[in-house]
DNA sequence: CAAGTATAAATTGTATACAGCACAGTATTC
DNA sequence: GAATACTGTGCTGTATACAATTTATACTTG
């Protein structure tokens, strides 16, 4: 199956977004960020409306693409929206996963954690990822991946720049991680539901801060933007 | 505000596909459509991309782009996503919306329900949403709403179907969304979160035939569908 | 000097052209 | 007659051109 341009540049854009390495609410230039990718405005502009759709970008009529805002408030709901999806997944999970997935999922997550006793921030979110969305997939609901995955991609950047500032490395599942998995094991809906609700709340906590963090980061020295002509 | 065309052609498409004026798994035609829409492919495809980030429709790459299917699983895969997002906000709902907020919303549902006794199914189901989005918008999380707004779009069709063979008009709130008022102004978080869960639950019940009859409904005689060559 | 206005430059919005791919329908061969 | 190769038609993918709109710049005026 070959992947279109539309498809690759829809990737590219995507990270590019998700990094924040079009400023928050910066405009984007469609010549200039065409003539970088290689491509023309074309399938640049179909890819961007994907990622309106979204809430990676925002458009307005007349006035072009813009990179989505960055606030306390906005990553506060993202948050909460990752318990809304994330509470009720374990539950179906409960219900729904096999013996063998679940096994294989603890099996998978242990040894992701033990191979990584070096642990750069890159790779801790990763492992964390891993057990929500891994958590997730076993509700078997693919509308719940579906949104889970794009809350964790628009959120990814202000957590990452949190564990780079604050969290310490360690060489085993997290706790907090191994009671959603042992309540899972046991079938236990509601200790399991009520297990993830109060990570989640734990790592919403730090939210804001990590905000002003990724802030004081973004505007900074400057590494190339692509929000201004190109000259 | 001057809406582009894109913004149009993708409202109109948005209604399109919701009510299945595509058929199920349908190739959609680029030339025959914009012809019919009054554009060119350009923005129409700008709007099909959007769609298709919104799960309206499909692409497959050379091929173009398709309706998305209709399918028992993936009917109840949104159902189960409405309990996880309606079912979180209900809860924050009952922490942050003001005594106004909630009066206002009480008020405005009984106002829509005494004003229409004779209740066509286009109407009782727009007061159920008027309920449901209500409840969401008390949680003021905007990721919440956005994604039950797309949740509902998307369901419209099978509840309406559903309502239009099944359901009986009624000139008062029902007792279900009742529940789940009095909870709210009660502020009792728990028992409107079950309220809530329960009653989605009992719709969700419905669905599987509800999707059956749909398809009977699609393919019968046939009024006009732009899924093949305008001759 | 500030504010507003006119003019020029740059950028977006959309139509169109054309290359390349997918698919159907036809002919050919065993 | 069935299977396969071939050819033609139509559709998608993308670049480009140009009109319309917005933004920046320079100038004027109080």
């Amino acid at each position: 199956m070959k992947q279109s341009n539309v498809d690759r540049v829809y990737t590219q854009l995507r990270g590019l977004a998700a990094n924040f390495e079009f400023k928050p609410d910066a405009r984007i230039n469609e010549s200039a960020l065409s003539a970088q990718l290689g491509t023309s405005r074309t399938p640049l502009r179909e890819a961007m409306n994907r990622l309106v759709a979204e809430g990676f970008l925002t458009f307005q009529s007349g006035r072009g693409f813009f990179c989505r805002s960055l606030s306390p408030s906005k990553v506060l709901n993202l948050y909460e929206a990752r318990v809304a999806i994330e509470v009720e997944a374990v539950r179906l999970a409960c219900k729904r996963a096999s013996d063998e997935n679940l096994k294989a999922l603890i099996d998978d997550l242990e040894r992701q954690a033990s191979n990584s006793q070096a642990a750069e921030p890159e790779t801790r979110l990763e492992q964390d990822e891993a057990f929500h969305m891994g958590v997730v997939r076993l509700s078997q609901n693919t509308e719940l991946i579906r949104v889970l995955e794009n809350l964790n991609e628009r959120i990814r950047y202000v957590r990452l720049i949190y564990l780079k500032n604050r969290s310490q490395p360690t060489a085993m599942i997290p706790p907090a991680h191994r009671k959603v998995l042992d309540a899972l094991v046991a079938r236990d809906a509601e200790t399991a539901a009520q297990a993830m609700r109060a990570h989640i709340g734990r790592q919403r906590e730090d939210a804001a801060e990590a905000v002003r963090i990724a802030y004081s980061q973004l505007y900074v020295p400057n590494a190339g933007d692509f929000t201004e002509g190109t000259k």
